[in-house]
DNA sequence: CCGTGCATGTAATTCGTTACATGATTCC
DNA sequence: GGAATCATGTAACGAATTACATGCACGG
């Protein structure tokens, strides 16, 4: 257990921890989630998949489950580790950066897909409510850009960039209504400290 | 102008293509745009942008403007090249494709802010109205998912679900709004075949 | 026994990132 | 004349894309 140069999963080898902790999966599995459901805005194939899936064995963030009864080279089950839980959960847990919002709001929304089961309500709520404060003052930079700019750019320019920030705002309007609804559940779920309405 | 492999431009090399078209550019002022105005989105820094802008020099799409009184080395402006022009239209008016919406909807919005001055109001109609069609299918799609799925996920993971599909709604409405500029801002300039409301 | 889907990979290429290198202006 | 900014690059590296390679299993 070292000998590792710690160096940071790229958002691929991320997504592929965070599948790996909702339970065992082969990598033929994660292939077809990656082509199938909506996760696979992140790239896919296995020419991407499986590189990516050595680096985390050999990082010792993944391991081969023990094979259950197949003979070799067919079918190898993948079990994240001990290790790989707790740099999933750094990941999960690691605060909402302007740069971030600005260059990497994909990569958020990867990290918060992966949240539950993984990490407290407390890191979720506090991730939301980060995520809205770096979104609003993106907002508020953009909107301050815009309205310096907008005259002097050709018109679909200026749509592109409202188009933007309109984006922004409705994530922030999202990561809000999420808030609430992380609160509701997890009141729904806990000894309920105090109840507002049905 | 022959021996080019005629390969497609990335979408860093369509952008400095596009800010080209705007009028001639230094190198530098390039890389300040991207530094500092929200097309930064895409990559920026030195390093990316220079080799970038020798690639197009070298297919023939930008080429130096002769030096006005430099005497060399620091300071080359850049022109885009007819046939670059031709290859920056061949990409704006391209058609949306459903693999555009579901993975590279950052290129699409790019090629949408170069379109004002370099195609047709037709064509940016064109592009706008494939463009909602397309996101509509996508959102179709991705309800059907969700309404399929959602139970099956962790909260964080559904609701992050929702957020994707909330900002291809709110784009296709971008879409719709963004149509009805172009076209009121053309009939402002064009004869005006009717009018409707002021 | 033959194709389709399961299942795991490798190889070549290429682009972007980060960091570094270099020199010319301009301002104080 | 020294520092900040202007201005243009190169080098090392990593990772994604595309295409290809391989073999097993199973139904018809």
């Amino acid at each position: 257990m070292a000998k590792k140069p710690e160096k940071q999963p790229t958002p691929l080898e991320y997504a592929i921890l965070g599948l790996a902790a909702g339970g065992p999966q082969t990598g033929y599995e994660i292939c077809r989630l990656f082509e199938e459901t909506p996760i696979g805005v992140y790239s896919s194939s296995p020419g991407s998949i499986y590189p990516a899936i050595r680096r985390l064995r050999a990082a010792g963030l993944i391991a081969d489950a023990p094979h259950p009864d197949n003979p070799q080279g067919s079918k190898k089950v993948l079990r994240i580790t001990g290790e790989g839980v707790a740099t999933l959960r750094a990941w999960l847990g690691a605060p909402v950066s302007r740069e971030d919002v600005e260059r990497r709001m994909e990569e958020l929304m990867l990290r918060f897909a992966f949240m539950s089961g993984n990490v407290s309500r407390a890191v979720i709520a506090r991730f939301l409510t980060r995520l809205k404060t770096e979104i609003d003052a993106h907002v508020g930079r953009l909107a301050s850009y815009a309205e310096a700019a907008s005259l002097h750019m050709p018109p679909s320019g200026a749509l592109a960039l409202e188009a933007g920030i309109d984006s922004f705002r409705d994530r922030a309007r999202w990561a809000a209504r999420a808030l609430d609804a992380i609160n509701n559940a997890g009141e729904a779920e806990a000894p309920a400290k105090r109840k507002g309405a049905a």
